[in-house]
RNA sequence: GCGAGAGUGGCGGAACCGGCAGACGCACUGGAUUUAGGAUCCAGCGGGCAACCGUGGGGGUUCGAAUCCCCCCUCUCGCACCA
């Protein structure tokens, strides 16, 4: 373990022997942060000062943080997380923002349930245990929550209103229930979440995980898809690579349906194509092994065993390894034949181990001279290749001699009447000219699928419905809202404990009053989360989900800050949900976080941290060895907020002696400050005053900017780092001659403390109090710079000769052109480089730079 | 394969809209102070003796390019038999 001395080694023995050296005697006081914390914790939370309410004569902000999951450590990609949220939070506070920064915890989930399978610790009192630790730690970080308005979502009075929209979504058939094929763990007896499922292994026990079909709880995010997608395209205030992950994942494809009959047969297999143009070039046709005819077409004929065999095989292989790169296609004659719509050509139907039942029909149109799959599939199985569209200033493609699928648009050929055509234009011909015989569709098909939300699981919210024998599913009766989970269950029996407790299944149906079996089921924890920024609003209330008021007073979200790691899932649920809630009039947004800051990643020895590879730096521990302030200052230093943060003890290092540094300068100058106002005038006359001034108020405008427009929090720490470099230029006997007023210092040192505040905010308040003040530095007005000291009367301008830096002129600022060019030209620096010879052009930049072209 | 992002000293990173490359910090070196320093303060710190050369490599546009354009290389992330 680290010793706490270590750190503070070098003010022990400093302290002893200061007051020599200058004469004076003072007991300087040396920085101790925990004390230091601990009593401005203990002030603000007195104060009350981070609680909020809603008030119409300021701008409301509402900044969150992705709320963590309660696992009972505080990890450094929290810390920085909330960091970066907690500088923004008390910026926009001390610039006259009404600022909501709210926190709680998404505390359903399975760990808590595993540890109570293996410790036999309830879910319920291990999740409050931990939320408990939690809160201390982020009390101790001086993070500035309104905990006034705390979101457990594993209490009944949150999750009895998800209860309560699942019923308003089910009579709306936004939530419908269906058979699904879901990951399956035979030795936990339990369906798994696929990011649950890690390299085709259950998380918890690395049994190998099996497909299984079951009935599950569905909402139909699908019905928005589109709306979901369009909006992506007008978010500015959202990272593009979000966005785009978000568009790849609703995944758009315009395309058409179209029927091929059976030969032989009643009925035809329907398939989804975007590739309508290669339709006279479809020779086979290939289905999924899930796909209902598959088995269904070989039944009967003499490759029913071969086909069964095969289907088996498939369906027995790992989804996973399905889908790989590696996967060598493969597959098996049924026995049938289909007919080609266009091309009247009986083409034989096939099952394919690449086809895959959840994307368009399960079914697919092969065209192997335009289709790489089919291509290969076509050279396995000896089956006819047909060139229909040629590529622009081709005449002739010989399909025998073909190595690759040409899978470009083109110019179609041996296609009939529509040969000639772009494919474009044959697309929109072909599926109208089908269209009319009724054996085609245009079609938009999506790759988003309905979102799964059951999960035969303790910890979670129970799904509110029953299951009448006469009246089928029957939404509970809200006036019995909400569904609590029982807390006498057995959970070393394995399965899902609310299955085993008869009391919870045994149930009225509300129809008929008769028998029925409650739904054991509980839902996904995104549905928790996808709502709770809208209960931030109005944590408390109790006739609904939230305050309709307070909702539309502080909705949307202005910023919200968390992981890339949820640039789809919880995000993409977020936008679903407020639709919903939006269709349900209970919303009057369209979306909920109009600005979204992805963190990097904390990682240590060039990797993530985790306990595997034994890189963890535990927050706790840098707390006690640096201080709250020294952590966040760092995390935010290190890196900008968007990128990853290697985390380096050296450079916690520095960013304690950064602060250690600015205490210090305070200790020798207090007494020379303590009794002086802070300057507040015009630019002072005379140097170093000016010089100094100057440097401060061009620090408020960079720390000003990076902060507020930017996000840049990690180079306004260098600006105020170097304005505290600067004071420690200051010669302490041109101050006690005059020169530089005791005022302009003052007003130095305050700013450093107001900008600083933000990051290391109790070491800025002590100081601040030493300094006499009463008012904490969140209730203190961010200040402002005045643009008269940004400019300067005297410049430095660069001179090149042929674009290389040659000199530099100081110059007034207001100099005419024509002077400034003489005095370059006059440069004897520049001269050399000119070695005589008349300028050919001279550019100007004003305030910047001459460039003489010889 | 497709899409997005990135490549700058020994390291983390600055450099706004094309105008002093390397702010700030770490590490390192020297000095001061000190009984001592792994404390503090000050100074130095891309390479090269120099002319010069330097922002992954090559070309281009421009008076001027880390920044804009084209080609290539490498890395990271996301998606991936999607029909």
């Amino acid at each position: 373990m680290l010793n706490r001395t270590d750190a503070f080694s070098g003010f022990e023995s400093r302290n002893e022997k200061r007051g020599g050296g200058k004469g004076e005697t003072m007991t300087s006081r040396k920085y101790n942060p925990h004390e230091v914390e601990e009593k401005w914790q203990a002030v603000w939370e007195k104060r009350g000062m981070f609680r909020v309410t809603e008030d119409p004569k300021r701008p409301k902000y509402y900044l969150m943080e992705m709320f963590p999951y309660p696992s009972g450590n505080l990890h450094m990609g929290h810390v920085r997380n909330y960091s970066i949220g907690d500088v923004l939070a008390r910026y926009r506070r001390m610039n006259g923002w009404n600022v909501l920064h709210p926190m709680g915890w998404d505390a359903f989930g399975m760990p808590a349930e595993n540890a109570a399978i293996e410790s036999g610790v309830h879910p319920a009192t291990h999740t409050d245990r931990n939320i408990q630790k939690m809160i201390r730690q982020l009390k101790r970080m001086g993070f500035s929550y309104d905990w006034d308005r705390e979101i457990n979502t594993s209490a009944p009075e949150y999750y009895r209103w998800e209860q309560w929209l699942f019923i308003q979504m089910f009579r709306k058939g936004l939530a419908y229930r269906k058979s699904s094929e879901v990951n399956w763990c035979q030795q936990c007896q339990t369906v798994l979440a696929n990011e649950q499922v890690e390299g085709g292994k259950c998380w918890r026990c690395a049994r190998e995980v099996v497909p299984r079909e079951l009935e599950q709880w569905f909402f139909r995010i699908t019905e928005y898809a589109q709306e979901l997608l369009e909006e992506c395209g007008r978010m500015d205030g959202w990272p593009e690579r979000v966005l785009t992950m978000q568009k790849n994942w609703i995944g758009r494809s315009e395309g058409g349906r179209i029927l091929f009959p059976l030969s032989d047969r009643e009925g035809g297999i329907e398939v989804f194509t975007t590739r309508q143009d290669t339709l006279f070039g479809a020779t086979f046709m290939s289905l999924a092994p899930e796909h209902p005819l598959a088995m269904a077409l070989a039944e009967g004929g003499d490759r029913e065993r071969e086909v069964r065999a095969f289907i088996d095989r498939i369906r027995r292989q790992d989804k996973r390894s399905r889908v790989s790169e590696d996967y060598e296609k493969e597959g098996v004659f049924t026995g049938a034949y289909c007919t080609n719509p266009v091309t009247d050509e009986r083409i034989p139907v096939f099952v394919a181990n690449f086809v895959v039942m959840e994307y368009g029909t399960g079914a697919v149109m092969a065209v192997p001279a335009h289709d790489q799959r089919d291509f290969e599939f076509a050279r396995r199985y000896d089956l006819p290749v047909r060139v229909v569209v040629l590529p622009e200033g081709v005449d002739h493609l010989a399909a025998e001699s073909l190595e690759e699928a040409f899978e470009g648009d083109g110019i179609l050929t041996d296609s009939g009447p529509f040969s000639g055509l772009e494919s474009a234009a044959a697309r929109k011909k072909i599926t109208a000219y089908l269209e009319e015989k009724g054996l085609a569709e245009a079609t938009v098909q999506y790759r988003l699928r309905d979102w799964c939300i059951s999960r035969q699981r303790y910890w979670g919210a129970p799904i509110p419905v029953v299951y009448c024998d006469r009246c089928g599913i029957q939404p509970v009766p809200e006036e019995d809202l909400p569904i609590r989970l029982p807390m006498d269950v057995d959970f070393q029996a394995g399965g899902s404990p609310l299955a085993a407790h008869p009391e919870f299944v045994k149930a009225t149906c509300p129809s008929c009053q008769g028998p029925a079996r409650r739904e054991t089921d509980t839902m996904d924890t995104f549905v928790e989360s996808s709502w709770y920024f809208d209960r931030y609003t109005s944590p408390h209330y109790d006739q609904g989900m939230f305050d309709p008021e307070k909702v539309d007073y502080w909705m949307p979200v202005d910023l919200y800050i968390g992981g890339i790691e949820h640039a789809v899932l919880h995000l993409l649920y977020s936008r679903f949900y407020t639709r919903v809630l939006r269709d349900m009039g209970m919303l009057k947004v369209d979306e909920p976080f109009r600005n979204l800051l992805t963190q990097g990643m904390v990682i240590k020895d060039g990797a993530k941290m985790s306990k595997s590879k034994g890189n963890v730096v535990d927050p706790d521990a840098m707390i006690r060895r640096y201080g709250a302030d020294t952590t966040r200052l760092f995390s935010l230093f290190a890196a900008p907020p968007e990128k990853d943060l290697e985390w380096s003890e050296q450079g916690v290092e520095g960013a304690f002696r950064f602060l250690q540094r600015i205490w210090r300068w305070l200790e020798e100058w207090r007494e020379e400050l303590i009794d002086v106002s802070p300057y507040d005038g015009p630019v002072p006359a005379g140097e170093p005053a000016a010089s100094l001034y100057r440097k401060v108020h061009e620090t408020i405008y960079r720390v000003t900017r990076d902060i507020g427009e930017r996000l840049h929090l990690n180079t306004a720490v260098s600006a105020i780092m170097e304005l505290v470099n600067e004071l420690y230029q200051v010669d302490r006997s041109r101050v006690r001659e005059g020169a530089l007023e005791r005022s302009v210092l003052r007003m130095a040192i305050e700013t450093v403390l107001i900008l600083l505040s933000p990051y290391a905010p109790h070491i800025a308040d002590e100081l601040w109090a030493g300094l006499g003040h009463e008012k904490p530095l969140l209730e203190v007005p961010w200040p402002t710079f005045r643009e008269e000291a940004l400019r300067k009367d005297e410049i430095t301008l660069v001179v090149q000769v042929n674009g290389k830096v040659r000199s530099k002129l100081q110059v007034a600022r207001d100099l005419p052109q024509g002077e400034i060019e003489r005095k370059a030209l006059e440069d004897e620096k520049v001269q050399r480089f000119l070695s005589g010879k008349p300028p050919k052009k001279i550019v100007y930049v004003p305030g910047r730079l001459i460039n003489i072209v010889a």
